[in-house]
DNA sequence: TCTGGGGTCCTAGGACCC
DNA sequence: TCTGGGGTCCTAGGACCC
């Protein structure tokens, strides 16, 4: 019989700023999204203090300050190379792993001799001491019922690992809404007709189901009921769209601060190309009126382009000079502009030379080094050490803020911990 | 004052074609 | 007066995920 674990880092954000800095160990510790916006980490100790998930800061800032609550800005840096290691530790100890998420990976368990729960404990165990990350283990027939073991791991049981059968009698009274595929949407259209545990929506029809969720529905059905519809998926080959997006730290009202930004995230945006190997051969260039002091008559908040390119790249200068062009477009005087971006797609695999008519060879070859050079330099003194002049001097008032982030312990020399 | 960012998949509906 | 039907492709938008 085939198995699948969910191991999942237990509050991965806010168990890498502990990794380094023991004495953040059983504290509140809060970890906030960019900008500082929104709460997006909690340790259980900051939990159990009532701060919920996606909250905007200084709604509980009081409440955080009472508490005398740990606060970081996102260190993605850090949390990429700790993600990284506990990946390694995994496939280590299993042939057969899927990278789900930055903290979170599917084992397929078919081979595996032990006992179960005693291969959950002991990969706990082993990444605890690989990385100094916790971690819990759910197992069971599909995915979807991984997914779930987890959750009840994390919340009801102290050894962290759990392996759940279709018909356990937890399942009638664990609400929907903990089932991977269903969110506020659905779980407000199945409570409409009496559908709230999952041991309740087990009983729904197939065909029911496939009638008003369609195939996902119904897979999560099928899956809920113990019958796998989704395998282990084989690592991505590249993704099919890739965007760079921000808030502004206040509303822009001025174009040409507006192109300034676009540019930057277009400089980003290449940066990322590059990194992957990638070309777009189409952009969308968005930007979002404040949504929540909407100064438009209209009250319309979003304002989008299309482009088709002419040659697939990954250049920043071009990417700016498409991008800045249709900001000029779309742009409306009055407008308080909160949020930008710039989305690649049509995606092809290297394509770092292309040449047509107009663009001889020797040309794209020139850009194509500098370009390298420019990541090179940028890679080791640190991003934005060379940039276009349109990207401004970063002197702006309008990016993030990033106000409490920790070193960068394990990817840069110069903040690596020092022990006296 | 202050409200994240980056993805995927599916479906409905329009345009177009024969 | 009577005014087809089925296929494909594309896009926008909704739903979900972390």
């Amino acid at each position: 019989m085939k198995y699948y674990a969910l191991v999942d880092c237990n509050n991965f954000y806010a168990s890498c700023e502990r990794a380094f800095q023991p004495r953040l160990l059983n504290r509140p510790v809060i970890v906030l999204s960019n900008n500082d916006g929104c709460i997006i980490a909690r340790s259980n100790e900051a939990k159990a203090l009532g701060i919920e998930m996606g909250v905007p800061y200084w709604e509980v800032r009081s409440l955080l300050a009472e508490h005398n609550v740990q606060v970081f800005s996102s260190n993605y840096a850090l949390y990429g190379d700790m993600s990284a290691r506990v990946m390694d530790t995994l496939q280590q100890h299993c042939i057969e792993v899927e990278v789900y998420s930055i903290d979170e990976a599917f084992l397929q368990l078919s081979y595996c001799k032990q006992g179960l729960q005693q291969y959950g404990e002991q990969l706990r165990q082993v990444v605890h001491q690989n990385t100094g990350i916790p971690v819990s283990v759910g197992i069971a027939r599909t995915k979807t019922l991984a997914k779930l073991a987890n959750h009840i791991a994390k919340q009801q049981t102290p050894g962290g690992v759990y392996l759940l059968h279709p018909a356990d009698p937890r399942l009638s009274s664990l609400s929907i809404s903990k089932v991977w595929g269903i969110g506020k949407a659905y779980e407000q259209k199945l409570g409409e007709i009496g559908i709230q545990t999952v041991a309740g929506l087990q009983q729904a029809e197939e065909s029911w189901m496939r009638q008003t969720f369609g195939v996902v529905g119904l897979r999560l059905l099928k899956e809920l009921k113990g019958e796998a519809c989704y395998a282990l998926e084989p690592p991505a080959t590249g993704r099919a769209h890739t965007m760079v997006s921000r808030s502004f730290r206040r509303d822009i009202y001025q174009l040409e601060e507006l192109k300034e930004a676009i540019s930057v995230y277009a400089s980003r945006l290449g940066e990322k190309l590059r990194r992957y190997r990638q070309a777009a051969n189409q952009l969308t260039i968005f930007l979002w009126a404040n949504p929540h002091k909407n100064r438009r008559a209209d009250g319309r908040c979003y304002f989008a382009m299309n482009l088709e390119l002419p040659l697939a790249t990954s250049n920043t200068n071009t990417l700016i000079q498409w991008a800045a062009a249709a900001v000029e477009r779309l742009y409306e005087e009055g407008t308080n502009y909160k949020k930008a971006g710039i989305l690649a797609g049509g995606l092809q695999p290297g394509a770092v030379l292309q040449t047509n008519l107009f663009v001889g060879e020797q040309q794209q070859l020139r850009y194509a080094k500098a370009i390298e050079a420019m990541d090179r330099v940028n890679r080791q003194y640190g991003r934005h050490t060379v940039y276009f002049a349109s990207c401004g001097n970063g002197s702006n008032t309008w990016s993030r803020k990033e106000q409490w982030r920790s070193p960068r312990f394990t990817t840069r020399w110069e903040e690596v911990l020092r022990v006296k």
